[in-house]
DNA sequence: GAGGCTAATGACAGCCACTGACAGTTGACA
DNA sequence: TGTCAACTGTCAGTGGCTGTCATTAGCCTC
């Protein structure tokens, strides 16, 4: 969406995706370094050199700069569903796109930030309210995207039919739950990330199910 | 958390109860008759003869007033899990818990606005991204907290075992499928929402089963 | 390579949500 | 009834965000 000019670069396009960038690389630093709410939107223009009207026309708000990192690796996650081969099943292709997403995840941030910012900037995100609201919300955006994908991919109506829709939601509740906690502990892997992921999906079925009691 | 002092109203508390209540009525009224964004805290304000900074010693924020109704019915959902018989599987618990809620919706909010209101006031909500995002946070909340009754009446520890977590996080999945729907199609009854929550719990197995394409 | 076109920027003014501080008012209670 | 504490209004200020307009600086043509 944003590199759809291949063709010629020209020195203007070339300092407005330097400009962005380095919007976005300094936005990302101070909002990791001394938090969200201590960081002003002068703050971060200062640091460029440039207006704070500027930054306004680069960013919709404060908000989109401190998402726009992982917006990057969940638009590619979208990517990825759709890129899924037909006869997987739903959720299969669900959960192979996550663990392909993750493993590629430095590749696909590489130009703005490292794995380590982008982790430091999800803590910044789960720990700040309206960053974390703001989260949930462009999370449901992207379910709701990626239910019309697997209608499609299966020949459904999406608002016929209450399935896909469901799927997703059950797919990025279990994402939420699996984020919530790789924040939480001390494995900061990707491999790591990969394996958390997994084994919550699989534990789905078994949450579902009655009598925890019985099999812990 | 507001009627906890039931042996001696007083003048004083009265006067809060009734500014309270009136800022929150105002506020409803303006959102859903001219929208969120265009309504501004001193129009709130105004409607009740009261300053802005007095607003803002009731509500923490104008979201919170846009959020207050259904933090009613929200925190008697939770008292009604709460209070199910701990013999109930965890899933049906939370099943019956909400079908409750519906049935008794009306007299939940009855001093502040009627059930119509109510569902204007959620279309509000949906439709207003900053509403949306926070609705969707306190939803993140509030599944914590359930995580943990759940949890508790399992004889289980929320942080080491991934299952009370993700059950509820499916669960209010599921609702926010439900609610969306809700407020789209056309049956605003109470009893139709009981019947969609119902069939949309109904459809979570099948969901997340392969071959959508076989059984339609 | 000079001049015109247009996109990008800066500077300024202004709106609105929200907060701290201080003073005035009004229930509560001895 | 007078004292205390709670509630409120006023004022000033911060920060996110927007519209407007003049200025700058790539780009393209002749």
């Amino acid at each position: 969406m944003e590199t759809t000019t291949p063709p010629r670069p020209g020195l203007r396009e070339m300092k407005k995706r330097r400009t962005h960038d380095e919007l976005l690389r300094a936005a990302v630093h101070l909002f990791t370094s001394q938090g969200y709410e201590r960081t002003t939107v002068d703050e971060i223009a200062e640091a460029v050199d440039v207006s704070q009207r500027t930054f306004f026309r680069y960013f919709a708000g404060k908000e989109e700069a401190a998402l726009a990192l992982e917006g990057i690796t969940v638009g590619r996650f979208v990517e990825g569903v759709r890129a899924r081969p037909a006869h997987e099943a739903p959720m299969e292709a669900l959960r192979q796109a996550v663990l392909e997403g993750w493993s590629s995840l430095s590749e696909a941030i590489e130009s703005i930030a490292s794995v380590e910012l982008y982790l430091r900037m999800y803590r910044v995100i789960e720990s700040t309210p309206v960053l974390l609201a703001a989260h949930l919300r462009r999370s449901a955006e992207t379910e709701d995207a990626i239910a019309r994908v697997l209608a499609e991919r299966e020949g459904l109506d999406v608002d016929a039919d209450p399935r896909p829709r469901l799927a997703v939601a059950v797919f990025g509740a279990v994402m939420r739950v699996t984020e919530r906690q790789w924040i939480t502990g001390e494995d900061y892997s990707l491999e790591g990330m990969r394996e958390l992921t997994s084994r919550h999906l699989d534990q789905v079925g078994p949450a579902l199910l009655g009598g925890w009691r019985d099999e812990a």
